[in-house]
DNA sequence: CTCATTCGGGAACGGTGTTCGCGAACACCG
DNA sequence: CGGTGTTCGCGAACACCGTTCCCGAATGAG
């Protein structure tokens, strides 16, 4: 044990006394409280008195605090719905507009998505699904891989600055000072230039990185 | 305070019992810390027994934690030596180069990029640069601001996975499952299609996103 | 009914970030 | 020199945290 991921440590069953709770309840109780309070308040003694039990109950259905999260951020993932097949690009860009979604609606995903990228059988559902978008797509698995790699985390870091309001403030008040010190000739340009900054839309950026990775 | 950035709130000076130590001698310490033992060691309580103090006494210094790991990002920030004028593509991938090469030399550092992009002075002065290297592209500030963004992210995100070998592992447990499965013809032979999945290099993956980004 | 086996979970261990408050150390002022 | 205002250092305490131990309870099999 150690190299094996969550989803291959299945409980045995059988014999001795039966579990009250499941893996998916546990789950379950752990995403609601995500969604509610934020990852900050996923504890195991928060996650425990969600479910009326009491926190070493937890261990019989996950190894680790890490084990869950894994947990919520796969299950998360079976709510995508896969478009139709057609042509590559309309086809990840539906992908990554439902990724979007889903981070929106689970504030928590984004940072999970970049910092433990685990690859549950929802991910991995997912991953066939995007090799099948692109299998008449000339380039080799490698890079096909890769661009699933840059589609998720890059979804998440643009999804993530996008929700994190707080983090944008202090940027902002830090960048005004720094205007004000008068240091930076080309950031003062940039940010005083006119209108406010024009911000690119989201599906608009994820397209030409695309095209850049995969070709037109 | 709140929305105002660490490095706004200066230690005022003049009356008082003077400070035995620094902003910057206490960031130093945590990141030796850091460097050594991993951002989970990064305590106050072991920060301050990295000083020879203890842990109330950092709160002279900073304001939290997560104060402190902000300091600790754009310090790291100030090695960069940025490139000559010249034209922008290139420029670009060097200082992405050595953003993966500081990240390399502080493993710590991708995940705190990734989940908390904080622009401090060494932060900034990068941003500046970045614009200064695409003074001349015809591109709008919008999308000059994304491309930094992108970069910084992407080279974060690549350099993390390159770097965690625990979750390559886990991962590659989980695809062999899959595989074995066999309810996932594509991935079944993308992984077992001929030799080992050729693996894209660094420079190439965010030349070709930059050139999606910002055009030829 | 016995028994191996599993589950539930209170209690405890060794941590964590942060706050409180007090004594000490200094710069200035009269 | 003696206050005095102000800051610094930091032990102690608070409210948590993840995790492990261990024992009593519950169960299905024989």
């Amino acid at each position: 044990m150690g190299a094996v991921p969550v989803w291959l440590r299945e409980r045995r069953s059988g014999v001795g006394r039966p579990a009250e709770r499941s893996r998916a309840e546990v789950t379950a109780a752990a995403i609601a409280l995500a969604d509610r309070e934020g990852l900050a308040a996923v504890s195991m003694r928060r996650v425990a008195a969600e479910l009326g039990t009491g926190a070493a109950s937890l261990y019989r259905y996950v190894d680790s605090r890490d084990d869950l999260l894994d947990l919520m951020t796969d299950e998360v993932a079976a709510a995508y719905e896969l478009p139709p097949p057609g042509p590559w690009l309309p086809g990840l860009l539906e992908v990554c507009r439902q990724g979007r979604e889903l981070m929106r609606r689970h504030a928590w995903l984004p940072e999970l998505v970049l910092t433990r990228s685990a690859l549950g059988p929802h991910g991995t559902d997912l991953l066939e699904q995007v090799l099948e978008i692109l299998a008449g797509h000339p380039a080799d698995v490698g890079r096909k891989l890769e661009a699933f790699a840059v589609m998720n985390a890059l979804t998440a870091a643009l999804t993530l600055s996008e929700l994190d309001v707080g983090a944008r403030q202090r940027q902002g008040a830090y960048l005004a000072h720094a205007v004000a010190a008068g240091r930076h000739p080309h950031l003062t340009a940039a940010l005083t230039g006119g209108s406010p900054v024009p911000a690119p839309h989201f599906e608009d950026t994820i397209s030409r990185v695309l095209v850049g990775l995969l070709g037109e």
